[in-house]
DNA sequence: CGCCTATTTGACGCAAGTCAAGGGAGGTGG
DNA sequence: CCACCTCCCTTGACTTGCGTCAAATAGGCG
């Protein structure tokens, strides 16, 4: 029973490796059970223990943590194709918690069937692995992010991964992005108050860097913007393929 | 020739998982190359692509980046026993830097003999993978901290980390703990300028909270520290043996 | 049309940055 | 053994980016 919702994981592990027919026969009839969200549904919460692993197939999701006093810290979104809480196959309690961000689709497997997956085809271990390492390369250039560029700068660097990100995940609604995020939300993972994203982003939309209608992103000028952000490709760790789906 | 300087990984590997003999000795004999650094010396760059890992044998290292104006983020510490850049298994070209940020040991491992050590006894090759995953963990919480904690918090949770994870490396020396930062270090870590570090820093010491003399770090209440930084265990992902090991 | 939520605007305050200068402490060389 | 140099810590005065509070629009949706 093959099922063409894993199509986005499937998808976004050929952008690292050339999948055999095996290979990819075995992704596609890995067992899932589907859930579809609404914005702001919560997916797995802190302090879970959960023994499956959820597969972004549609939409946006985030991973966020709070502090005691219940101020929120986004950490990374996911999108199409992403595996958000992977690390619980190895650590068995979440120190995070993953909520949508927009409607969203997400396949959940359990980790058993990973494991077997695994097992059987390491290369696929290996990518998953992989992806895990890249994940955590963003988390560093957040926190550069976050820790050092001032609030021009850090918006526009975030925009500038969601742009690739999302074109990478086959997102790109020509020239538009729709991802569906309040100023809130943005603020929350910049490290920045609502009202001070607001004074920002209107001054980024004068400068004709970036537009954010509707929950569509538009950016008028790329290099202008990554200009802006102080922005290097290299931490998202593209291969040959990638690049070339990124650039064109 | 089994080495005796490999002894911190083992200790670390410990902590989460029991080793046979055969496991034992086979870490014990991984062919190394040791190198004695001073503070400040660099050990990889942004943009190496290494063909081996570094094992902090002793002393303290740092994981940084740095923005295109030439401003440093200190984004992890690294102890006795860990391996600051196992991600170059997976990820050819690193895109962070890793210093000592005192006089440390560090020992250079080929990837080919941790890939074969994988091979061998894929139990240590989960447990490392594994101490990835936990990096990222610290990573998470600490950009929950920088971005959302104000000053005061935040340095209180960053002496509260280190404390644990060196007490866990086996560093503790009667309370105190020698970590050979500056206070600008520690604002390269915290996101803060170094007069300002030293503001809190004093204020702090008033308090009782902490103690820094000489790169000694002293902890006289641990209790009030705790309560200020708003410090949870959870994001270090402690085994029980770990556990005893912070109680004790 | 009316409600709810998000954006926008303004006034104000503060935490933290910047600049600059002085004082220690440790290391080095004459 | 002293003189000097170099970091680092400390302090003060001043500035500013960003937060907070509050209220007024503007959109989307039932």
């Amino acid at each position: 029973m093959a099922s063409v919702h894993i199509r986005p994981l499937i998808h976004k592990i050929r952008g690292v490796l050339a999948l055999t027919n095996e290979e990819e026969e075995a992704l596609a009839s890995l067992p899932i059970r589907l859930a579809d969200l609404t914005k702001g549904d919560t997916i797995v919460r802190e302090g879970d223990r959960p023994t499956q692993c959820c597969i972004v197939i549609g939409g946006v999701t985030c991973m966020y943590k709070y502090t005691g006093d219940g101020k929120r810290q986004i950490l990374i979104l996911h999108f199409a194709g992403d595996v958000p809480d992977l690390q619980s196959l190895h650590l068995n309690v979440l120190d995070i918690g993953i909520a949508a961000l927009s409607r969203a689709t997400v396949a959940f497997v359990q980790h058993e069937h990973i494991r077997r997956l695994y097992a059987r085809f390491p290369r696929i271990g290996d990518v998953l692995w992989r992806s895990t390492l890249v994940d955590a390369s963003i988390l560093r250039e957040w926190m550069l992010n976050i820790g050092q560029r001032p609030a021009h700068a850090r918006m526009a660097h975030f925009f500038c991964e969601i742009v690739i990100r999302m074109k990478l995940a086959g997102l790109d609604d020509n020239g538009a992005y729709p991802v569906y995020l309040t100023q809130r939300e943005i603020g929350d993972a910049l490290g920045l108050s609502n009202v001070h994203v607001n004074r920002v982003a209107l001054e980024m939309r004068e400068q004709g860097l970036v537009g954010l209608t509707r929950g569509k992103l538009v950016i008028p000028d790329w290099n202008a913007l990554k200009e802006a952000a102080d922005f290097d490709f290299a931490y998202l760790h593209l291969t040959q393929a990638q690049k070339s789906v990124v650039d064109a």
